[in-house]
Order: structure tokens, then C-alpha cells, then sequence
DNA sequence: AACCGCTTGTGAACGCAGGAACAAAGTCGC
DNA sequence: GCGACTTTGTTCCTGCGTTCACAAGCGGTT
């Protein structure tokens, strides 16, 4: 069978979908083959860790030239996932909400959105990205048809949970939550949960511990 | 001068923001005191990570009773900062943007936008949390006049860098970078990476790996 | 006043990610 | 054809984060 399953570390997957966006950067002008240090400054990480990341998929470079940028991106893409689209449904479509299901980008990952829902009635009916949004009643219903393993929640914080639990029942079995709250799910249902405020408090947090080191080295001084 | 300099790792940074919300809600619902356990079950930890976490702080619980809600919370909000207002200028008023800067949780956790920027003229003059959207040109202006510390980019990938230097030239220090490029900042200066694209590939890769987790389990069954 | 149960705080071990250094391998020049 | 240079792939090592497990301490009870 397959006689080795190597298990890459999700710090590494993050890291090779960075890779797989800078590569189709450059192969969109053209470029054929690019080093490691040259891919590792443009993903914004350490050369050595990048060719370790890039060693789970097997050997894929050339010695003494570097790595061919087609090829490559063709692997990460495949190792990935991304060829498949993979139907994602979107609830809450508020301005975080609209901001997704616009975005490009999601498209040429291999992510399509099969359904966008919102509770309120005033925001049922819009059109986002050539997709109307549907009240969120039809969620399972769509789900269903769909076979969508997927979702996404951009709500408000003290719907989250209930939303999840809709999701989850439906048959999702992926979550992406935006909610500053918790989840709890099922077993055998992944959450990934993305605070954008906590994103900013740790950087208000190293900025201020600069400023404070600086203010003591003035002090002892 | 401060005897003990703890050096709070940056992971610990992220859950006490976490505790800092869920104590903050807590607070709220009249609640007094709580127990690490349950805790660390709101926000979704191991309770022996909340303890050690808490424990950069020095001692804030009473043993065998719990953590007093309120005063846990004043303690974490003092080290992260909460209590000083600070400064932020956000630069492209998208979708995106326009959710950050309508997000009513920055405002309750000591972060001010003191300048919202677009380049797109049409964008320009509009209102949004009360804030005017201003053109691009005004940015240096603004920054030296609020003196702000912090900038958040949430622009096309395509301009991201120059708006960065644009920032650090105008003397902000720690940026929240939410284009999908790895931007390049002088030394001293903090960049953070939000890629909500990536986090989307990192939770299909971990399901399309369960499935096929699955299917192997079944053919070699 | 002493005991018991409960919870915190800390010490140690484990596993993992990151970085540096080195060997293998292929290409270009002579 | 051979040598030197370049770049990959790997190995080792260091440090960090996480988890488990236990000792210390406080409140309630008898």
C-alpha cells in the first residue's frame, strides 16, 4: 500500500501554502527556476527551514540549480489538496463576511462557495460574487445538496456557537471561525479559530515591552 | 531599578488575551470567581496551560477556592496594556477594513483608529464609525499628529509594501499586515501576518488528510 | 484546634519546531 | 575529461512550548 504516510506537521502545510502563492507569483512572470534562499526571502522565512519543509514531499530540486518554479508549484499544489474544489459554505454575512466571499484568492485555492447565509432579513437576497445570500434556514438543505464539508463563520460572537452546532449537524467537518468565542464541536470535526483582535493586542504587547526596554536601558544607563 | 524582567513568552501573550474576553464576559454575567478548570474550558486550553500562563503574572488565585473573576481581569488587562488608550491607523477601506474598523471590540481593548486611509477617491470623504475615510497623501500628517504607534494594512497585496514603508517612514512601529505578501520592515519594527487564505488551506489539508486517514484504514482493513 | 478536600502553583519530562552546519549531487568552465 | 562551484537534502543540536504529576496552601467542617 502506500508504504510511507509522512505526516506533515501543520506548521509546515502553513507554510507550503505561502510557498504554493509565491510560486504562482513567479510563474505568472515567467520565471522558470528559483533557489531556495531566493523562495525563503520572498516567503519571509529561513532557507534551511524551507528546504526541510519542502524534504516532506520528497526530493523535488535539483542540486546546484535550484527548483524548477512549475514543477514545484505543481506538488505543493497537489500535496494540498488544491486541484479539487472543495464546496464551502459562509454564514454571516456581515463586512467581514462580504470581505470573504469576495476574495479572489479563495478561488484559485481549490475553495468555492456554494452558499452564503445571514439571519438578517435585509441582507437575504444581495448578490456577493455572483452568489445570492439565503436565509439560514436553508442551510441544511443546502449543505446536503452540496456535500459541503467546509464552513465558515463570520457572525456575531453569541450566535457562533449555535451556528457551529447547525454546521456540524448538517455535516460539515471543517470549521474556520471568526468568532471571538470558543467552539466547542464533535469529535471528528476540526475548528480553526482566527481572532483578529487577539492579533493585534500581541503586537500592542511586543510594542510596549520595546518601549519599556528601551525606557529601562535609559534608566541603568 | 524592576527586579524581575518575567519576559512573558509571545504564545502565553495570545491565550491571556483570550482569558482577558472570557473574564471580561464573566464579569459581566455577575459572575465572582472561577476555577482554572472551567476557565480553561471557556477558552478552549488545557487547564494546566492556563495555570502556567497565569503564573507569569505571580500569584493571582487563592488555593482551593479558584481566581476572582474581576480582579484576574484588571490584573491581565495591567500587563497587556488594555488600560492605555493606543493609537492605530488602518490603511485600505475595503470590505476588510471597513469590518475592522466597525469592529466594536478594538475600542474595549485599548485600541483607537485615529485615521482610516483609501486610495480610491470614491472611497474617500465616507463615514465610517464615525471616523472620515482620508486619501493616502494625509497619512505621514496624521501619524505625526496622533503620534500612532500601530498600523494596519489591509490592502491589495500589490501596493502592501509601499504602504509599509509608508508607515514605518512615518515613524509607526508594529503593523498588522493582512495582504497576502511577506512584507519587509527596518529592524525595530514588528510585522504581523494574518492570512486568512492560509488558514482555509490548513484546515483542508487536516480534513482531506482525515479522510484519507479513513480510506486507508478501510482498504487495509 | 485539627483534619480533609479542593485548587493553585511549580517542577520535570516529553515532543516539536527552528537554525546551523555538513555531505551528496549536479552543472559550468577549462 | 576533470575540477571547482553552487545548491539541495539531511543530520545534529539547541531552545521552546506543552503536558503530566505532585507538593503547597487555604477554606470548611467537626
Amino acid at each position: 500500500m502506500s508504504p510511507a504516510r509522512p505526516r506533515i506537521p501543520e506548521a509546515t502545510v502553513a507554510r507550503l501554502a505561502v510557498y504554493l502563492r509565491v510560486l504562482a507569483g513567479l510563474a505568472d512572470g515567467g520565471r522558470r527556476n528559483v533557489s531556495s534562499g531566493e523562495l525563503a526571502s520572498a516567503a519571509g522565512v529561513n532557507p534551511a527551514g524551507l528546504r526541510k519543509d519542502l524534504s516532506h514531499l520528497g526530493p523535488c530540486g535539483v542540486r546546484g540549480v535550484g527548483y524548477e518554479v512549475a514543477t514545484l508549484r505543481d506538488r505543493i499544489a497537489g500535496v494540498l489538496g488544491v486541484e479539487q474544489s472543495r464546496p464551502c459554505v459562509l454564514v454571516g454575512i456581515g463586512n467581514l463576511g462580504t470581505a470573504l466571499a469576495d476574495y479572489a484568492g479563495f478561488g484559485s485555492r481549490g475553495f468555492r462557495f456554494v452558499g452564503l447565509f445571514d439571519a438578517a432579513p435585509e441582507r437575504v437576497g444581495r448578490r456577493i460574487g455572483g452568489q445570492p445570500v439565503r436565509p439560514v434556514a436553508e442551510l441544511d438543505e443546502v449543505v446536503a445538496a452540496t456535500a459541503a464539508t467546509i464552513g465558515v463563520i463570520a457572525t456575531p460572537a453569541d450566535v457562533a456557537q449555535s451556528v457551529c452546532d447547525r454546521l456540524t449537524a448538517a455535516g460539515v467537518r471543517s470549521i474556520l471561525n471568526f468568532a471571538p468565542v470558543a467552539l466547542t464541536a464533535p469529535a471528528g470535526v476540526d475548528v480553526r479559530q482566527v481572532d483578529l483582535s487577539v492579533e493585534l493586542q500581541v503586537l500592542a504587547f511586543l510594542g510596549q515591552q520595546r518601549g519599556a526596554a528601551a525606557t529601562t536601558v535609559e534608566v541603568t544607563a
